[in-house]
DNA sequence: TAAAAACTATCAATAAAATCTATTGAAGGA
DNA sequence: TCCTTCAATAGATTTTATTGATAGTTTTTA
């Protein structure tokens, strides 16, 4: 058994095809066929099942293909390994961030980035926690921007920046008097919401049960994005929580909605996650120096207190 | 790079000479050197320190060797997930199991393992905690039969039962009149302990520190096998603590001097451990079910308190 | 201190393999 | 029935792994 067959195997199980999958492989249909069945002889198990049309696979041929993803992505690390003692900085690098950091993060320190490391191949991802956990344990990301901490065995984190809340409240609101709020005057009845699976909006109801009781299950508008949270505190559905980086999208005449929180203020610990194994240790730095020092520039420090970005 | 590059890597790793990995890996020497130095040139990394004698790991070669462990034990799981489905049990598999447990379990479970799973070729070692772990770790072991818990990283538990501990009291012994002797009654400058190193010799400490101080450092006649304990306590000695099954292989004259404890009995927790790879896992079970059967039969449950193995 | 032993690297030869081109054969659709 | 699609097969070719012999070191032994 060689790495290359597995690779094979992956190919053909990916695309349900040969031909296609020995194209992927910079090789002939041949190669694969002969390979793949030498694997099977070996094994004395059909991985696929070539009745069918497309190609499937056996219930066998599905667990080897499990197990081969493994292998493969061991194997990739071997590089990985070598290129982190040689201080090598470059390859491909696979990067997840969440839906809520993500647009205003990003534009940010993504030029300085590429310009300071060049062979560096950044593959960017907008995912929710819960898949970036997924694909950071899987070997499918390298590393991702969350909101932390989230304690989770196996998986490494950096803190790269604080990012407080801000209110948002729209004219004749019961708060759009005070010039800054206070977290005990939050009711989170009356606070607009991302939908589930953004850990913003479990950061949110986190802020509020610290004072009032769990959100109550009436009528609730949530949104996907938090543009769209501002449009609808603009229609006068209530208030809304914006990270600070978005704040400063926000448009000239809206910017009297902005309510900034008495210190210490609410805010969100936004971290690089990774695998305790460290791979790419050096792009891993070498983000977290980038965007660090892009941060500097554009929050002015102040008093924070952490929101965990857990549910419940 | 071939899983075979790896496999002569961890080979040469490990014996730090190529003429004996070479050995081992049923090759001629020049195999090795040659293969090793190919992938060292596709990795432009040099994975030995061939200056040093014996051979030595370079700094990456370390961490390649970690990794190369990873790839060939998840390669090695090819073939289990096929055997699986197959249903075959079968191949080699080295367990290795802790002095004072080899000699009564071992005879009551052997026969009818083999019987039942005439295919597995049982390689059986004797061995103490400390070198169960590494071997275990470092795949030279299956899985093993010791007393628990342990919890180690990436070693994984699967009790088998519970074994009781029955003090041996010797006549004219202080406690001789006793029928049912208690915890508190013990005092560790008058019990018989193994040598160090076996892990009942610490379970009987630990046992005993419940109540009283710690061990007196003075003379203390130690012994290397159960079986000397009850001789050495038949000539007066002192009363020493028995693990359950190996007081069905007292004589019969001698048996009044068994007494058992006060419920809950202290107990010793016996397990099979495994590393979490969960190799062979089929095999595990099935020990896991012969011994779990044929114990069922010889120790009538009661309530009992686990006595921690670990020293200290 | 010289000789022997132990050990790895190198070389050329060879056995084994992976891969290629060309072709066949089977299945599905027009 | 005749294409088209696609995997399997055959035979040739290239590549790779392995071997035995040997050279060059270092370590051990006498």
């Amino acid at each position: 058994m060689t790495i290359t067959q597995l690779y094979y195997v992956l190919a053909v199980a990916e695309h349900q095809n040969f031909t296609k999958a020995a194209k992927k492989c910079f090789v002939t249909q041949p190669t694969l066929s002969m390979q793949i069945q030498k694997l099977e002889n070996q094994l004395n198990i059909l991985i696929f099942d070539r009745s069918k049309k497309p190609i499937e696979l056996t219930d066998v041929g599905r667990k080897i293909v499990y197990q081969a993803k493994n292998i493969v992505n061991e194997a990739n690390r071997i590089q990985d390994i070598v290129d982190q003692q040689k201080g090598f900085i470059g390859g491909e690098f696979k990067l997840g961030i969440i839906p809520t950091i993500m647009p205003t993060l990003l534009p940010m320190f993504l030029k300085t980035f590429i310009k300071k490391y060049p062979k560096v191949k950044l593959k960017i991802e907008e995912l929710n926690t819960e898949e970036i956990i997924m694909k950071i344990n899987d070997g499918h990301l390298d590393a991702a921007i969350v909101s932390t901490p989230l304690k989770i065995e196996d998986i490494k984190e950096r803190v790269l920046f604080y990012e407080p809340f801000v209110g948002y409240i729209p004219k004749h609101h019961r708060l759009s008097d005070k010039k800054k709020i206070d977290v005990s005057d939050l009711d989170i009845n009356d606070v607009l919401l991302l939908q589930d699976g953004h850990c913003f909006r479990d950061g949110v109801i986190n802020l509020c049960s610290t004072f009032k009781n769990h959100k109550e299950d009436t009528f609730q508008l949530e949104s996907g994005s938090i543009e769209m949270l501002v449009k609808l505190s603009n229609e006068g559905l209530g208030m809304t929580l914006l990270p600070y980086l978005h704040t400063l999208d926000i448009k000239e005449k809206e910017r009297k909605n902005l309510h900034n929180f008495n210190e210490p203020s609410p805010a969100r610990e936004v971290s690089i996650i990774y695998h305790k194994s460290e791979l790419k240790f050096q792009i891993i730095e070498a983000l977290q120096d980038v965007i660090s020092g892009i941060i500097r520039g554009a929050i002015a420090f102040q008093d924070v207190k952490i929101i965990s970005p857990l549910p419940k």
